[in-house]
DNA sequence: CTGAAAGCGCTAACAA
DNA sequence: TTGTTAGCGCTTTCAG
């Protein structure tokens, strides 16, 4: 003779009126009993307990958020989740968040304006208690605006927009582009290749600037022969890329701004024919795994990925704790990383 | 003289009420209009619309949950989000679900056993409609036992579950794994190294699985000193790639069963000086971006990735639609792509 | 210490 | 065609 497994109670779930029965007892003492406040006898409260282990009740969150407005859920709207900068950072923020009991709603906006939209009015209407958001445009805002207006805690990371009120967490781009442009003028190149992406990204923008800058403190002049747009995926770098080192009299270095970019070049030198950095030499913006696994290794600008996630759930943590002070803009600053992928100019250009 | 701007109304949010109110109708009513159910004069639906529009009425989905009795969301709980295999299914399945109205609410379990009770608990007390798994364990799976049967509509992904009736998708890591090391014995190696994962990860074992066939099959001698552990991070993996090849007669060629291990083989050898094909080859689980940058490229059985995250969207889609089927277990074969890591063993070790 | 009752915002019978 | 009403599951006054 076999002990009879519990009785599988299929479909409707318990709720707290079925604990409040099996104990004998209102639903508001059960209610005090199951979350610890107001007084409730010792009697009361054992039995209580003894009978939500023995149905298996599991209070409908639903029905909590209901009642307080509002549910344990942070938002998260990177650009894309599969750009690995994102989807560290959503990593480092679903880290930090659990610590306080709160869940992370990830949905990618693809880096499309109308989907974030959508995104955003959906978490909103879901009564999440606060957003993280890498807004996809610098100029199309009003829908964020129009969250913060409405009390929504919002933190911006990657790309900050001025006229919206509200924490931010940015990377210094357009320094960080400078410097790894100027690294590659101290090196002698004085035609200098851009590939960089016109979307409405404010990040891509910043780091044009610094490229433009750079050259213009060297007294150098501006050709936009040497500027390419590409998107921002690897396929499209690769075409810019031959595209860009095909013409007459190409760079002799080049700058990239971001690693899916950098990728991008890659493989056009490859198929080209060209090595790094005998034939020319690259920098990218952002830090990326692969960098230190091709041969040479690629100078890079790297952001303090692993402090934004952190950082931004602290930030939106506070606004939810009910911080009223003026919106904190973090910027952090860049570092170049030099690595083997920047030479002299030279020789090569002989043949 | 300049126009008003709107009343910034600040806190408490417009309800159906307030529209009603408006709109000078019961609730009832505009909630028919708004909904589009049911009958509605065209005056009525006039004004309602007009008064929603004005007032910026947004439902709450929580109240409508709550009605329902279940959330739009689908949750998605990965073995890690930093991992690119799951970064692109959770991009996937993303995308995917936005069809059909639903968002995607991601949750890593981080490999550990216990967050994965928690969010699942979570997930399920959020009464979310259904839920894509990636479990941590191939032992422990109670909890997921109950979800299943509570009536939970849940899909498994890369790791199949015997012992609970539920859809998956799986590919066939033995076969790959056997096809990898038979490719190796084909080559003329003879001492094969392996370095796995020994944890409950029933992938990693199904791939060590392969691993040992293929030697059998070829009539060698399973060596343990030739097999050896490492957990799932790069770091791990360079230390274990060192320790397996610092031993005297140490292996020719090396398999390693995922992606990040096969990067810290790649940068274990860098740091030996021992390189690829020339001192020994390798042939990774898993294809990564990387494994196309490196010099020589790496050999590595892919699975099809792209393919997971949609199916496992139709899958849920199915079973929450009242699909009641026995459980569909999917499981697709991998490919072993040839680039150039592998060569004939030799001279090398007569160094 | 405990229970009755109201209500979060929305939907859906049921009546009118 | 429209309104009344009940209730989803939970929390929280307010009385007792």
């Amino acid at each position: 003779m076999t002990a009879k497994p519990p009785i599988v109670t299929a479909k409707r779930a318990v709720t707290i009126k079925d604990v409040a029965a099996a104990a004998n007892v209102s639903r508001a003492t059960a209610a005090r009993a199951l979350n610890g406040y107001g007084y409730v006898g010792d009697a009361a409260t054992e039995r209580i307990a003894e009978a939500a282990r023995l149905l298996g009740y599991r209070a409908n969150r639903l029905a909590q958020a209901l009642r307080h407005g509002q549910l344990p859920i942070i938002g998260f709207v990177p650009g894309a989740i599969q750009n690995p900068f994102f989807a560290q950072i959503a990593h480092d923020i679903d880290v930090e968040l659990r610590r306080s009991r709160h869940s992370l709603l990830i949905a990618s906006s693809e880096e499309d304006l109308t989907q974030e939209r959508d995104l955003l009015d959906n978490l909103s209407a879901l009564n999440v208690r606060g957003l993280i958001v890498a807004p996809a445009s610098g100029q199309e805002n009003q829908h964020l605006k129009r969250l913060v207006q409405g009390g929504m805690p919002l933190v911006l990371i990657d790309r900050e927009l001025e006229d919206i009120a509200c924490d931010s967490i940015t990377v210094d781009n357009a320094a960080g582009a400078h410097q790894a442009v100027s690294f590659l003028l101290a090196s002698g190149h004085r035609r200098i290749g851009v590939i960089h992406d016109d979307s409405r990204i404010v990040t891509a923008r910043e780091r044009l600037a610094g490229y433009v800058r750079a050259l213009t403190d060297a007294g150098l002049p501006i050709e936009k022969r040497l500027m390419a747009v590409s998107q921002s995926t690897v396929e499209y770098a690769i075409d810019t890329t031959i595209r860009l080192f095909s013409q007459p009299d190409p760079p002799t270095a080049l700058f990239t701004v971001d690693s899916l970019m950098t990728k991008g070049a890659l493989l056009a030198f490859r198929s080209m024919g060209l090595s790094i950095p005998h034939d020319l030499s690259l920098v990218g913006f952002d830090d990326f795994d692969l960098a230190i696994f091709t041969d040479p290794q690629i100078t890079v600008v790297s952001q303090p990925v692993a402090q934004i996630g952190p950082l931004a759930v602290t930030m939106i943590l506070d606004r939810i704790n009910g911080n009223r002070e003026p919106p904190r803009r973090e910027r952090f600053p860049t570092r170049l990383i030099v690595r083997g992928s920047v030479a002299r100019p030279g020789m090569a250009r002989n043949r």
